[in-house]
DNA sequence: GCGGTCCATCTTGTATTCAAGACTGAATAC
DNA sequence: GTATTCAGTCTTGAATACAAGATGGACCGC
């Protein structure tokens, strides 16, 4: 049977620009070319295009017909709304978790990772906002309907951007070691009411915190996220 | 400001592609190449590929590498999963709907359409599923979070294949005007905890017809809906 | 100096060409 | 007769070529 072996070009491009965008190196307003990207990745616009037409459907760039591209601005509100959306998704999910009878080894599993003492606790943002991402994620992988879990990978990846700042402040990671740990020993529990309560309150304190963020905020973020490279800081 | 004057050729093909695989030309299983379907459509296989890998990664199609495209079978457990996706998104909306304090101008407006008497109702199956469509799409968009109404959007389109099937029987035509009034009054009348399980149930009345769809129903359905045009009752 | 017009350049959208390898079928060894 | 090999055809993925028109700047009139 026919399995295309590696990942194709254009899959390829289309990580590496999204991750310029999540990166802040491709900023929102910046406006480039196909011939320009092409170039750069020194591959043909064939398979940028098809890249670019991807992250535009999924909202990120916008394209002017015979005038370029350009990367869309942040929508606060669109944020604030695919937040909404999650804490619906994933207050279902778990939900679900408490009443469904079946097996609950996912979330034994996630319990090795979240219910740990402060002292082996990770405080790297970058790598926190991961584990974050994962355990939410697994979270509602286990409630079963692959649909409701690709919707919710989909807005993972929308508001991922802002997600990582959440974790720039300490106290945010405390609080979401301890959650977690709470939310888990609940779902084991089956106690539906106080699991569904303690996730919405949980993204929904996300939530707010990035309501807090304002662009001057994204701003320095750029500043600390890109400290590593400062060569690639476009402009 | 520049503006795509027409839909591009690309998006064309995506629309007559879709349009094929709902109305059973392109069946389940059909394989087919890139240089076929742009000869027949008389394009270059450029916007022929943009329209698949579109369709592909919408769950349609399958690409097998340096070997041709293939029609996806149903997948009836995603569709009982998009359903009760489904399900949760729009008793989400009807619950907002009927707690926020706002205009209900949309639901009003609804209500010409479907609090009518027996007599003044459509009954051309085709039509009622584009008005029930319709109907839904309203509802969620209502609602207010724009992203819930693109995810609800899309699950539509998925299960469009399905539902219309739905209506060939008159009963679940009637049931549904029935329906449709009553949980518009209900809204109107902010009852929203009759709504929200009036909602659930009338969806989950969907979700349970369409489980009884066999393979063997979609090829008769397939002799109903391609009759007008039986030359193209591909194989 | 300022506003308008026109032309060269640039950009996307589409078509065509090229490359690598998967599939088919006939020929061959046994 | 059956399995295997090998070459030719076919298919997708990527690169290149072409078409239509949007953009921006120089030039002109005043």
């Amino acid at each position: 049977m026919a399995q295309q072996i590696a990942n194709s070009l254009a899959e390829q491009i289309y990580a590496r620009v999204k991750g310029e965008i999540f990166d802040f190196q491709l900023l929102p307003g910046t406006r480039f070319t196909e011939t320009e990207l092409a170039e750069r990745y020194g591959v043909s616009r064939t398979p940028v295009r098809d890249a670019l037409y991807r992250l535009k459907r999924e909202g990120f760039l916008e394209v002017a017909f015979r005038s370029g591209w350009n990367v869309l601005p942040f929508d606060f509100v669109r944020l604030d709304e695919l937040y909404s959306l999650r804490t619906l998704l994933e207050v279902a999910a778990v939900e679900h978790l408490c009443q469904a009878s079946g097996k609950l080894d996912a979330i034994e599993q996630l319990r090795g990772i979240w219910c740990r003492p402060v002292a082996k606790r990770e405080s790297d943002a970058r790598l926190v906002a991961e584990l974050d991402e994962q355990f939410h994620q697994r979270l509602v992988e286990a409630a079963g309907n692959r649909e409701l879990a690709r919707v919710h990978a989909e807005i993972t990846e929308k508001i991922r951007v802002v997600r990582r700042l959440d974790f720039l402040v300490e106290k945010r990671v405390d609080a979401t070691y301890e959650e977690h740990g709470k939310l888990l020993r609940l779902i084991l529990g089956r106690k539906t009411t106080e699991a569904a309560i303690l996730v919405r309150s949980h993204i929904t304190q996300s939530q707010k915190e990035v309501r807090k963020i304002t662009l001057h905020m994204l701003h320095e973020a750029r500043e600390v996220l890109t400290r590593r490279d400062p060569k690639r800081a476009a402009g």
